[in-house]
DNA sequence: TCAAAAGTGTTAAGTTTACACCCATGA
DNA sequence: TCATGGGTGTAAACTTAACACTTTTGA
């Protein structure tokens, strides 16, 4: 009947590394483990692949799960294949990283799967290999931040010029000067300024940007 | 018996872009198929993950296999989990890049497996997705070299200026300055000049240089 | 003697970094 | 009125890019 049929077969997890920006922080959604392996341990969102679905829809199905949210920039990280990295069973796992906008999330769904959001900086120890998963997860993020514009992905639809320096400055870990990143904010076209004020970070106020994907995608260079 | 016997289990393949560099160009090693599915079409050296062993160590068994190698540079690309992207059966693949000094590689297990080098500007059509993995890996290898010192392991243990820029010409795809690049090497301590002279390539020889490791280590900044 | 590849420095342009003060507002 | 964060420009240091001729040697 298969062409395979000789072949071992193995069950195919996915885990996503869920980054969010609040309080000028990076933060991660960890849950708290309601079952065995590893019961009332911090750990990734996770999932198991089903049949019939690939991969990258397996990863999206399981970040909407926990977070309610489509859409969702995602990309892989690895996929992690060590024969005893699960106690239970040999399972592999595919990782990926996910970027969501604070406030957008299922709160309820969220309660539900016993889950939290945590400060990057100060992470409880995680379950198997999910401390690496994140280490290698935050790698590919600051990568990734360097020259392509998916740190809007964290931040809401309208922010501030300061707010999009501090979370640089969270996904690059070192302080960047406010005049030198304004400077280079104002050669990128697509980096709009709006009309709105924000007036809750100070007294005085601040213009609020957005993002212009059409404008980006015209003369894609992004450096920050 | 099982924490997770609800859920489906899946073959798992392992296919290697593997790059050589061969008169001054890039070339991938492929398998003319010799078994359905998709018999007669080249594709990339590929294999099945097995009980019991890790992903990477199915990687280096199958790079093994068909170039009798070890200790060869190889890292992940992704996993291709489309769910007909094989048209026999179902198969995630993780996709590797293996980067092997092409005059090292076993002769007679590489006809075994109807194999030959391929000059990847010329790659005729390839199998499923292979297509895709290989620019994907490409590009990847092209990141990658940029800011770290893979590309000597497309390289001899000694080799001449030349071959090492005409190397990074066909990684970036794109013509180097002679003298701007003889200046950047002649920066990093680690590409050390041998009392080598080779005489392939001009009557008037040229020096060789090798790669020193330890010394990299030390200072790790690598830009070419 | 000449064809072919090896080897070698300088200058201009562009990019990056460092740095400090005034502004507007609400409490 | 003052504490708080918002906003602004310039000069020096450094990096990158452009560019052409001489050397050696085997055929």
């Amino acid at each position: 009947m298969s062409f395979y049929s000789d072949k071992d077969r193995f069950f195919v997890a996915i885990d996503c590394v869920i980054f969010g920006f609040h309080e000028d922080e990076l933060s991660l959604l960890l849950l708290k483990r309601k079952f065995e392996p590893a019961q009332g341990m911090w750990s990734l969102m996770g999932g198991f692949l089903q049949k019939e679905e690939s991969v990258n829809d397996a990863a999206k199905r399981i970040l909407k799960e926990l977070t309610g949210l489509e859409n969702v920039f995602m990309e892989q990280v690895g996929l992690y294949g060590e024969v005893y990295r699960d106690p239970g069973e040999r399972v592999l796992s595919q990782v990926y990283y996910a970027l969501i906008k604070i406030d957008d999330y299922d709160r309820q769904l969220v309660a539900q799967h016993n889950a939290s959001w945590v400060n990057i900086s100060k992470l409880p120890s995680l379950i198997f290999d999910h401390q690496n998963m994140v280490a290698e997860a935050r790698n590919k993020l600051k990568i990734k931040a360097t020259t392509e514009p998916v740190g809007f992905n964290l931040l809401p639809e309208m922010f501030t010029l300061t707010q999009l320096q501090t979370l640089y400055e969270a996904i690059y870990g070192e302080p960047i000067d406010k005049r030198n990143f304004r400077k280079r904010v104002a050669e990128m076209d697509f980096i709009e300024k709006t009309d709105k004020i924000d007036k809750n970070g100070s007294k005085r106020g601040a213009c609020l940007y957005k993002f212009n994907a059409k404008i980006y995608k015209k003369d894609p260079k992004f450096k920050l």
